[in-house]
DNA sequence: CTGAAAGCGCTAACAA
DNA sequence: TTGTTAGCGCTTTCAG
């Protein structure tokens, strides 16, 4: 059923190193001997056993993406979109993709990102999603394996792509205080994220360039995910009312388009309209964000260019080196990319107030 | 920097096979050597290289996740819903998943599924999302590898796990008539997938059964995303303004919850109201199609379920027979889960019509 | 241009 | 209980 170089070379009448040169398309093989070769492979439906050219090459030719929590990510079009650009560009390099599972790199028994890393399985790994200590980072990075970031690590000797998450959420929170919003509040990502706690912090940051007060019960923290967004955002309106009696915030900041979603709902629920009564501006730019109503205004992260420079990034590292021997190493840098603000029908001028607050009673 | 196991075998002052019994956990080493054995190797810091044992053992411990066109089954939460299922079960069996991106199997360069499952890189298949004539059951089923498909094949050889998409659709037009609708348009999903055919199947079989005529002008087909809903939904609504001279149409449904919850924008942005002037239903029920405004009335596939019968057929191809030798091979077969209708806030009895088709003139 | 031979690192009969 | 001996299937010097 499944032919072995031996036997190709059997047929062809030659040997196994020939079979192997000419199917490598090895340019030192006679043209008559590769037709034979060739034809001897055709016939036999022979195909290279990739287990076993791997461990003679020392390559296998997988990339893992390693993805934490991934009943999470995989329902985040950001992370999915991303995820189409990686697949893309690292599928025209002739890698292919290993996702990972539901593993934070500490995990150790069979089917663990820690088995495929210590076991060279894979030639290099893709980090998603960075936390704070990151167990996967120091995994791969002990392994001596090729890696690169998505996020910003709190580490500097390892290559890694993201938006600008401080810049961008300024522009976020800007735009709304440009708008005539004073009462702001923020929905957080996860703190052990590093990517929300960027956004946090650039949140911070522009009220307080706008001279404005951020009370703690205009906090809150969610998990980046729809549902976690519409229970921060509920949690949000009570404290809200328990310390002001009524609502007065008027507008709305969500670490993620999701999140932000989910605020619309609950803000919603809770008989407030969305923009008339609170604006809410969410961060991504998943195009999904954009079908909804109202359409949200986000910043928008350029996902499939993060993507691409993650595949530049990782072959940078899988290849050989081209050209000279020293010629431009690089070596880990982070790459920052800048995001764009997208206006869309979420947000609005803060006009009159409406007369009281609804569903108080 | 990479310590083998002969190394390990020098150190402890045995040989490799020991080394590598001790390690596997085999019973038949003494506990005093199995001691030196583990020692040597944690001192070491040695750890079994995947790609060697991989090729002794003859099997990979890797399953291949063939999905098509990934770009859009990734923005699809049903398919991600499914993944997860699947990659908690398998991970528990000591698999890993190999996500193959952008392939229909018939491609065959490096990074492809062809060459993923021609070269043994993997030891089971999972195909998800069927096709009419499915290159990719073709391509696995001949290299003889065990092989899973979601969806329902158009041949019985191969196992296979499904939702009931015809009875399931039926129950939403059901559901749609008991209210009253007599005039029920239907976005289909592509025809190439059997998933869409079933579906379209039974909506045809429904409105039969009730008596109801279903003009050209009220199918259209869509590409099963958000946006391709939409579309769809615009065009059925121009198709039927220039047939009827105006929107007749009082329900919708649609091949599933994404293109319904297109439809539900296209609908309003037409000017009509949902449910007040269409009533939708989709088909999937993913969870955010509960969490949008209104709640989608759905056709809820048991994911998790499908998910987790697609594993254990995985399994009980990948296991080499339990318990006596020919025990219940089983062998391939076609499971077929029931859904269950799930009403939400799309769907409205058919009262009073409202008086002229707004969005006319 | 082609062949022989030595591995890649581990597993698994088969002996001892 | 442990060691010896063959491979798994391919790549790759090193000769010829």
């Amino acid at each position: 059923m499944h032919p072995n170089m031996a036997d190709v070379a059997r047929v062809a009448g030659v040997s196994k190193s020939t079979v192997s040169r000419a199917l490598a398309g090895d340019p030192r093989v006679s043209p008559a001997t590769r037709r034979r070769v060739e034809a001897a492979a055709r016939q036999l439906g022979y195909t290279p056993h990739g287990v076993a050219r791997a461990l003679a090459r020392g390559r296998t030719s997988m990339v893992a993406v390693a993805a934490p929590s991934p009943p999470r990510s995989f329902s985040d079009p950001f992370f999915l979109d991303f995820l189409g650009a990686v697949g893309d560009g690292l599928t025209a390099a002739g890698y292919n993709l290993v996702l990972t599972v539901s593993d934070d790199g500490r995990r150790s028994g069979r089917g663990s990102l820690r088995e495929l890393v210590v076991g060279r399985m894979v030639d290099a790994v893709l980090v998603t999603e960075v936390q704070v200590a990151d167990a996967r980072l120091d995994l791969v990075l002990e392994q001596g394996l090729p890696c690169v970031a998505l996020g910003s690590p709190d580490r500097a000797d390892v290559y890694a792509v993201d938006g600008d998450n401080v810049v961008g959420t300024v522009m976020a929170v800007r735009h709304l205080v440009e708008m005539g919003h004073r009462h702001v509040a923020c929905v957080a990502g996860p703190s052990h994220l590093t990517a929300a706690r960027q956004r946090l912090r650039g949140f911070m940051q522009a009220m307080q360039e706008a001279g404005l007060e951020v009370p703690a019960y205009r906090l809150a923290e969610g998990d980046f995910t729809l549902t976690g967004g519409q229970a921060a955002t509920r949690r949000l309106l009570e404290a809200e009312r328990a310390a002001c009696g009524e609502v007065r915030l008027t507008a709305l900041f969500a670490s993620n388009d999701l999140m932000a979603m989910g605020a619309v709902a609950a803000l919603r629920a809770s008989g407030l309209h969305v923009p008339g009564d609170v604006s809410v501006v969410g961060f991504d730019g998943v195009s999904l964000a954009r079908m909804v109503d109202p359409p949200l205004t986000t910043v928008a992260q350029p996902v499939r260019q993060l993507g691409s420079v993650a595949v530049e990034m990782l072959l940078e590292q899988l290849m050989p080196a081209p050209g000279a021997s020293g010629a431009t190493p690089a070596g880990p840098r982070q790459v920052v990319l800048p995001c764009t603000l997208k206006p869309g029908g979420s947000t609005a001028p803060m006009r009159g107030r409406r007369a009281a607050t609804p569903d108080t009673a």
